[in-house]
DNA sequence: AGAAGGACCAGTGGTCCGTA
DNA sequence: AGAAGGACCAGTGGTCCGTA
């Protein structure tokens, strides 16, 4: 299976198939899963790399040449390839089986900060524009390669929580702990770090882009909608209720 | 005619139409020259404003109304409305005919931090993303507070010109004084405003991203790619002559 | 059910080129 | 000819939703 740990991290390899990948391949130039995955395929290796099953149509022109339906077919039939899930682990706990830990997540984040320290020098060297953010360019200059497991929606998806372990990392792995503790899955554990950041945005005047611009791992990540979304609602009650405490203006609603 | 000035700075209206307007009117609420000559015009105000005379078919659903073309009729065929074209001009003038000067120019990009501003402003107050460039959200604003005379191809297109005037008054003047006195055109100038710009970025360690953010007033704008690449090309040019002034190493010519 | 990520989409930066 | 700007286009930020 794929447990020959790759990095002291996590259990990495992918959900469905045994090939062992090199994670830290940054700038070794390629050669990562997907083309061994297609390899070990044994048909459809030609010409370009098939549109595997399940995927949308987009483009109508290479479609079911011979007749083929790989939907029937299941000798050669590869499964779409897929990271193994996050589970919530304690800080420093690998996680066992067909799972990955929190901190791989946020090593994952690192490793985006370095391919893009990567392509911020190119652009120098070549006098082009320099993205100071984390942008596709950068997630393309990753599966370029070889990162393969880095992708644009995963990242974007958990930012807030790395920025909690940016900000205050004690909070969160208390929060880490306490989730594990009580078996919640990923998805509330992620859900729960919205509100100490929303916390510390309290403490620090509201202006979130201001507390991600101020931390140099962090500036580089765009702030996530939502928590732009949770810090300005909650400013605005807080600020109705610190007013309407005082006096209860004409557009507040005292209680 | 339309020499009924509006503001000191220069000759306004378009080059077409006698139609005035006011310049000044940003935030306002629209009502501009637009409007107007679509208003005099005397037909085809209903429903939609048509497509003007030679403007490209995009949308083929409202085409033909009538199968009268608009290319025969000239009672009251409006013409496109256009400002009117730039004239060098010393500091302080005011252009003469239909024409716009220098000043009128750069004022231009002072509206524009102004639009900027007030876009920025309404954002922090609705917990959304803030733009610190002038962006296509700041032209479209422009244009609903009906400065209509500002687009996107213009200010991107002076952007340099602007740069000297922020970066370095004196010199900025003096090139608008040498070329008048040569009778040069406005595409004439405009070329001639790279080279001082370039010998700026020279004397900064050739990164121009850094001087145009190090003003407040230039900060807001990007950076063009053609003032990019010539500093890149300068600054390849002027380490070569460094070096093989030196020493001829194996990339470089000796001469 | 919970989760990973391909693919889509509205709106961007950039500027060409049909127009005046 | 010189110049203004509508309109286009490749690639962006953002995230949904068909998939595993």
């Amino acid at each position: 299976d794929t447990t020959n740990a790759l990095d002291a991290l996590s259990q990495e390899g992918l959900s469905e198939e045994p090939v062992q990948q090199e994670k830290e391949a940054a700038g070794s130039g390629g050669g990562g899963t997907w083309d061994l995955v297609v390899a070990a395929g044994g048909r459809n290796n030609n010409k370009k790399q098939r549109r595997r099953k399940g995927q949308k149509v987009v483009d109508h022109e290479d479609d079911m040449e011979g007749g083929e339906d790989e939907e029937n077919g299941d000798g050669g039939c590869y499964e779409r390839q897929r990271e193994h899930p996050f589970i919530v682990t304690e800080p420093g706990e690998v996680a066992r089986g067909k799972k990955n830990g929190l901190d791989y997540l946020f090593h994952l984040y690192e490793q985006c900060r370095e391919f893009l320290i990567q392509v911020q020098n190119m652009a120098k060297e070549r006098g082009e524009k320099c993205p100071s953010k984390v942008t596709n360019q950068v997630f393309r200059y990753a599966k370029k390669a070889g990162a393969s497991y880095i992708n644009k929606p995963k990242m974007r998806h958990y930012v807030h929580c790395y920025a909690l372990h940016c900000l205050d990392e004690a909070a969160s792995n208390a929060l880490r702990r306490a989730f594990k503790e009580r078996g919640e899955n990923v998805g509330a554990w992620r859900q729960a770090c919205y509100k100490p950041l929303v916390a510390i945005a309290a403490r620090q005047g509201w202006d979130i882009d201001a507390i991600f611009n101020a931390h140099p791992r962090l500036a580089i990540w765009y702030v996530p909608t939502k928590l732009r979304q949770l810090c300005h609602a909650e400013r605005n009650s807080a600020a109705a209720a610190t007013s309407s405490s005082v006096s209860a203006g004409p557009d507040h609603i005292a209680f």
